[in-house]
DNA sequence: TTAAATGCAAAAAATTTGCAGACGT
DNA sequence: ACGTCTGCAAATTTTTTGCATTTAA
């Protein structure tokens, strides 16, 4: 709420109250689809609409504010934009966590193997969860 | 041709001229989008229609012959299973290459680090290729 | 011969757009 | 007060489905 408006400001956009729903789910550790941001913030906002939802995500996109998490076989999720770092998908679950992970080695092997310039990394791990583990 | 043919008969299905077509177009080192493949497939086979595309991939994709990458920012594009293997996208040319890395240390890194039970994983660069990097 | 695949058209799902009214600054 | 944002409905785009016909085995 308070860090949610501050971060709205900051990026030079004016503060709504659907904006705040939204960075506000976006906060918590869990990502989350579009529809499942829809969903959530229609219990405390029932008159928002899905056009709003694709609008912002959209725009807050463009703005470089939040970032799309593509993970294989799911739809996407979103989150707002930090530092880079890893993810990982249980596949019982379905959640996905950040992980933060060294990435110079392998990136440099990448590059020298390649010839690229490389300027970004997706890694994204697949598997079942501690918590799912035990059951 | 050859190959394309041995490789839908070893899945068990049966091989028509358009699963030829896309199977040839997959065996290429670029990846391609549905669209892409659509639109490719057309030309030398003007017939095929874009429903029959979405469900040959989607089988393909269910008995695993074939899989999804997707890239950020990016369509999905299509590629025959192969040993796993990492990804390159060019930001200039809009390539998607394979690259062979060994992911041993950063998945154990991972999973020490998280306590997930990680079985696969999805990693990709974006860069510039070296031919579009002289230009 | 027969089950499976194709192509078409229609349906469904996902995303975008235009615009009038509401709201933040 | 002004320009931006919202919500609605309609338009587009993407993907799936049903079914009559064709085709591979």
């Amino acid at each position: 709420m308070e860090s949610s408006e501050r971060l709205l400001r900051e990026h030079g956009i004016k503060v709504t109250p659907q904006r705040l729903s939204i960075v506000s789910e976006l906060s918590g550790r869990v990502h989350m689809s579009i529809d499942d941001l829809y969903q959530s913030i229609k219990k405390s906002f029932p008159s928002i609409s899905l056009a709003t939802v694709y609008k912002n995500i959209n725009a807050m996109m463009d703005m470089n504010f939040i970032q799309e998490v593509k993970i294989p076989n799911q739809k996407s999720r979103f989150e707002l934009n930090k530092e880079p770092h890893s993810h990982l998908f249980c596949q019982k679950c379905g959640k996905v966590e950040d992980i933060e992970l060294e990435l110079n080695t392998i990136t440099t092997q990448a590059a020298q193997k390649s010839g690229y310039k490389i300027d970004e990394q997706s890694l994204i791990f697949s598997g079942i969860c501690p918590k799912c583990a035990k059951n």
